[in-house]
DNA sequence: ATGTATGCAAAACATTTGCACCTGG
DNA sequence: CCAGGTGCAAATGTTTTGCATACAT
């Protein structure tokens, strides 16, 4: 539970609290706000500015990574150790995660054909899954 | 110049300012500000709120194609016609178009896999562009 | 003890909306 | 003329920040 100390923070409260709902929730994909609430669920009561001071400093961290699902706020996922890209459910929300290495690759090359150095990435492919696409309703 | 007509849009002084801007424009990916100061530059004083219902307009009516590069803004551009996907300098902001098959072929089959139905998505690939890597200092 | 963290309220941003006025066809 | 469009200012929602207080070591 001590990877705190190991990033160089201090083991505070809601540090802990944090960090442990994130490796519990079994959403693994959570805005501010979804952690603010999760945590009152819990009677925990930690100020919503010390929350997104905290994710900010766990990215830094390299403890969390940050997405950008939707347009209006970001989801903060544990840093599992391997990058992966998402399958979104643009009904439900459902949030499948997956490996290519084809396509990986392809964008290694693309890069260099380009001259790029690469930093970073996301894809993210956006739909319906098995159960949305089966109950939708109308067009 | 008439296709806000076929989109079933009355052609007014901002809609078409607006639409021009985005077709000669050499950078093709512009936020709401960026046009907002670009109109500005040619003397159109157009509202921002004009330019965000202008713009969300053309979204629907599929003119443009928003895009959210990085977290606190939204850009847009014109839609070409063919999907494709973008390469971004994190330095100079430098944007590059790419379109890979076998990318796109991938995501197909683990869409598939996953039973998900897919309607859109979006692979961004973060970097430094040949220039910026060339001339870049420190770490 | 002391430097850092936290909570709260206020600020900052991008974006949206209500409403009175203006404009295109 | 009249439905729809625009401008402005105010509202919204998310995220950040200033500052006084509380806490970890």
């Amino acid at each position: 539970m001590e990877e705190l100390k190991k990033v160089g923070l201090k083991t505070t409260l809601p540090r802990l609290k944090i960090l442990q709902l994130l490796e519990t929730n079994n959403q693994h994909h959570m805005s501010a706000e979804d952690i603010y609430k999760a945590l009152l669920d819990v009677e925990e009561v930690i100020g919503l500015a010390t929350i997104y001071r905290v994710l900010t400093q766990f990215e830094t961290a390299g403890l969390v990574i940050r997405h950008h699902f939707d347009d209006n706020s970001s989801v903060f996922e544990l840093n599992a150790g391997y990058h992966h890209d998402h399958l979104l459910c643009i009904k439900c929300g459902k949030v499948i995660e997956f490996v290519d290495n084809v396509i990986e690759e392809h964008q290694r090359t693309i890069a260099q054909q380009h001259g790029f150095e690469i930093t970073d990435h996301c894809l993210y492919i956006y739909g319906y899954c098995a159960k949305c696409y089966d109950t939708r309703v109308g067009s």
